[in-house]
DNA sequence: AAACATACTTACTAACTAGTAAGTAAACAA
DNA sequence: TTGTTTACTTACTAGTTAGTAAGTATGTTT
């Protein structure tokens, strides 16, 4: 058959699960096949190599991410609360299924491990994000909003290491630990000193 | 052969290794038993399966770490330096090898894919860590040496989670990456409010 | 000296891996 | 209505995976 189907966009939300649930290397294309009742050369005809999956997956979550930071709603918000939405969509899109981490956490997990092109646009979404949280960091200063010391890159950098890695080591301590986490790092940015 | 060898702790040296490169999925029996020049058999011969593999690699570590903490040299330490010395062994031991994780990172991000002996294990690890990160805490800020608000478990928690998850992501953004988000962490720890 | 344990090797297997070549059926374009 | 493109399926392969059964050489115990 030729009908339009959405075949291939069923296998990049299947793989992209698959990758934040267990890591790009753990789920095979008998895995997203069997999933979806087709052949697994159907999935090579979208994907003829994993390089090219695991690119599609990282090209779509950075277009999802500007999408997302363009959006009005977003833009006219107030830094703090920019801050608490990338943190609304951070907790929603892991933590409410199943632990699964974000791409860039799963990402620099297996760095080593991943097809080359991949790893360059990891890099890319990677910039991406900690560029804008830079901004967000350095506007909610400027305006008396939040508070820390050193450059707003290097709290950005914090800021995203520590939900990446509260997310990842809430697989070993539970939810519990993540919103514990969290919540000592959101607090620690409204302290005035 | 009978003779006294220490194939085991060669496989057991090599398997972390590669786990905290390439993760625990990531490598095989044939990786281990070519680069020591043994059949793959020897390996299976040492450890049955590959859980007992992943167990005994983080059983040895726990070992490693309680041997570490109980030491009278850093006993004797002050909370400050204590903290300074996990950090300088966190560093070592991780950064000084390309990019290695920690194990509990390395766990962490693939653990519903491991075996669930092990997972058992990690969770064992990850807690006496932390436990001990707390008391260091606790008493750091007892002694006005370290600085922080909330529960010094929560911030035990961030700041593994911020180490943890800056060495990951060091692997895109590179050493700086690391160095930068790390002495920033720092800093936040030392200032007064 | 005999029996046993240790530390392997040789030789194998069943299951799974990404990937391919060739065929097919439907939709679409000329 | 013929040709082409799209979206697959069927059928296959070479390589890799963890794991096993049986044999062997050495050292240790009795």
């Amino acid at each position: 058959m030729a009908t339009r189907t959405d075949t291939k966009e069923k296998i990049l939300d299947l793989a992209e699960a698959l990758m934040r649930e267990k890591g790009f290397g753990e789920f095979s294309y008998a895995h997203l096949s069997s999933e979806l009742n087709i052949k697994n050369a159907a999935v090579h005809y979208h994907f003829p190599s994993k390089d090219d999956l695991g690119k599609a997956i990282i090209e779509r979550a950075l277009q999802r991410f500007i999408t997302w930071s363009h959006l009005d709603s977003i833009k006219e918000m107030r830094p703090k609360e920019k801050l608490a939405a990338f943190m609304e969509v951070y907790y929603k899109q892991n933590l409410d299924y199943s632990f699964r981490l974000c791409l860039i956490g799963s990402s620099a997990a297996a760095f080593p491990a991943l097809p080359e092109r991949m790893q360059q646009e990891v890099k890319g979404l990677a910039e991406t994000i900690l560029g804008w949280l830079a901004q967000v960091f350095e506007e909610g200063r400027e305006k008396w909003e939040l508070n820390f010391n050193g450059s707003a890159k290097a709290m950005a950098s914090v800021f995203i290491s520590t939900l990446a890695g509260a997310l990842q080591l809430s697989r070993i301590g539970g939810k519990s630990f993540y919103t514990t986490t969290v919540e000592q790092l959101w607090n620690q940015l409204l302290v005035k000193h």
